[in-house]
DNA sequence: TGTGTTACTGGAAACGTTGCCAATACGCTG
DNA sequence: CAGCGTATTGGCAACGTTTCCAGTAACACA
């Protein structure tokens, strides 16, 4: 059925199509009912006639009616959204837990945006500020530095729920946090790696700062203490989680006097460093030297030989995430903190150690 | 200094805080000015004087304004937001294209959305409804189907500006798009094998109805074509990107009678699929069979042989998609295409096949 | 002093919703 | 038949902006 009065605004529109958008209003008009009436079977409230609301739902399919979410959220005070920040999506395992969490909250009815800092503190403020005027109702996020005070400081402008992803702020119970046990999971390795007989073992990290790479240090440092062992602290290189830093540091501990006999990698980039300067020295991952990462990716499966990691459920992190933040929208109080465990899945890259 | 009525509503607040958000009237209020000269100040209009300015920003400072977007974006009739719908965030060659889009994007005062459809159809669907109700201004994607009815007519309904990544719709020429030249990247791969003596080579790829599959086929067809050979045709497997695809068409390609030789793996999930398939069988790559993947991933240069593949600069699709919407935000008109050259890797992953 | 111009500022009407409150109609009881 | 509850509906004021249109003051000029 034609629109009725298309001819004539057809005829009378000179203007370049100002495209005026179909409102709840002309749904109303069709319909020959109040525009409460109209919001009242869209929201399906109770108090509604079953000829009202086919009358509206008849005159919303003939006029095309799509809702304006910006008007609702504005109206409403709440936008069912919630914000994601991530470091870097293009590391899969970031994607892994941003998926994780969009999937669980969806079947609760919020909808996530996705959003990436690159790694960069700035960027990682200016998007908790842009989000924040878009007035999402919660946020999961990685802060990049977790000591800036900047990035404190548009956190705590947010009056919406926040839950953390492996990061802890000053006043470790004040923030809600999915975190793994990267201090076991590293404790682990290292036992295996001592248990083969290594003793120079060398820890590629990122910033010391990061909950991450203080967490797997403990789990280092314990480990060797608990055998009365002194730490190789000369084996110790932390700056950055990128393949560059990891390719560089690795070199620098080849070249160095008494090189280590094994390397472990923390995280999916530095492995990836790590991997290309032994490639370049010319040394056979498991013969030459033994090798532990951080994190199950692909590459460590299909190497050759396949590389030990340390795992954890980066799609159960996610879903962790989400779910505390639902608690904390469903008017939850208290810091909520989700551990996840870690664990050590071996394989050929770790091999025993040089007799003594 | 201090809110002059915060005893005031201290003492009447009995309600569970209704937090009250702070308006641009408050602002006017505070500095003593009216609501539109607040709006002139932050949206800097030309017309405002220097004492207006500062009184309006200190007022800001003082009552800790924070911007509405929704409310702004009702009113502009804008939301200065592009949504990005990806197939699979996990797969990093997408979230590379996202991050380029962004990147761009954020240049131009855009921000993005990103979301995910998991390669699901009706999930893509959705979420062009949900971008459509939330009325972004402009649409970056790959639709995970090209050929079915409903995403057309979900984008059908979208007026705001849309440009296709590496996707075709019926009526070529209508919609705007990033195409990455799979055709001659897979001539290029193709003449290289037979150049190697290869015949027997196989093609593993997604669904026969996505365009780089499409584009691929032309590509390997044009190749055996040019040197009078007949297409093998059995060992041509569509289905799926996944790896567990990958797994399976490489395990039946291996069983059956008369084998290939080569196998082009036309992804880098597939290629994941391919390895594992190959490494049950105990077959070496290089030695016993020669590989070709598409797309650079880490662990095509760091396996053991490095992979040959046809590679393409994701990120500068990206850019390259954000350009395309950019133009046609502006008011570019026609549809718009820019094609993205691809490129062959050579390494070791392939070798001279058996002499006849 | 009056007039015109310029430079700024204030008021008020939108943008598309939702939700409260009042109004209507209906059926039922006393 | 009056009175009342119930079920449903309409009207209207928000939500926080932007923008158009007048209005004001200051100033120069005749």
């Amino acid at each position: 059925m034609a629109n009725p009065d298309e001819a004539g605004t057809n005829e009378a529109t000179a203007k370049p199509t100002p495209v005026k958008e179909v409102t709840m209003k002309e749904v109303a008009a069709h319909a020959g009912v109040a525009l409460s009436s109209v919001s009242r079977v869209l929201n399906d409230h109770s108090d509604v006639s079953e000829s009202m609301r086919k009358q509206v739902l008849d005159a919303i399919e003939a006029v095309g009616y799509e809702p304006n979410l910006l008007a609702s959220s504005l109206r409403r005070g709440s936008t069912k959204t919630v914000g994601f920040i991530a470091n870097d999506i293009s590391n899969p395992l970031f994607a892994e837990i941003a998926m994780g969490a969009e999937r669980r909250l969806n079947e609760a009815g919020y909808s996530m945006v996705l959003t990436n800092s690159e790694g960069n503190p700035e960027r990682d403020e200016a998007l908790i500020r842009l989000l924040r005027w878009r007035r999402i109702d919660g946020l999961i996020l990685s802060v990049a530095d977790e000591e800036r005070e900047g990035t404190m400081a548009e956190l705590a402008k947010l009056s919406e729920p926040v839950v953390l992803i492996d990061r802890q702020v000053r006043g470790a119970d004040e923030a809600s946090a999915v975190l793994s046990d990267h201090a076991n999971g590293m404790r682990a390795a290292i036992d295996h790696l001592l248990d083969l007989g290594h003793r120079r073992v060398a820890l590629i990290s990122g910033r010391p700062g990061l909950r991450p790479v203080r967490e797997r240090l403990n789990g280092f440092k314990a480990a060797f203490r608990a055998r009365g062992l002194d730490l190789p602290e000369d084996l110790l290189k932390f700056d950055s989680f990128s393949a560059t830093f990891g390719q560089q540091a690795t070199h620098e501990l080849l070249v160095a006097d008494d090189p280590p006999t094994a390397i472990v990698a923390g995280g999916n980039l530095l492995l990836i460093g790590v991997l290309r300067a032994l490639q370049a020295a010319e040394r056979v991952v498991g013969t030459d030297i033994s090798l532990v990462s951080c994190d199950d990716v692909p590459l460590t499966e299909l190497h050759s030989p396949p590389i030990t990691v340390i795992d954890r459920d980066a799609e159960q992190m996610g879903e962790a995430a989400a779910e505390l933040l639902l608690k904390l929208l469903a008017g939850g109080d208290g810091p909520l903190v989700t551990e996840i465990p870690t664990s050590l899945i071996r394989r050929a890259s770790t091999q025993p150690g040089p007799a003594d």
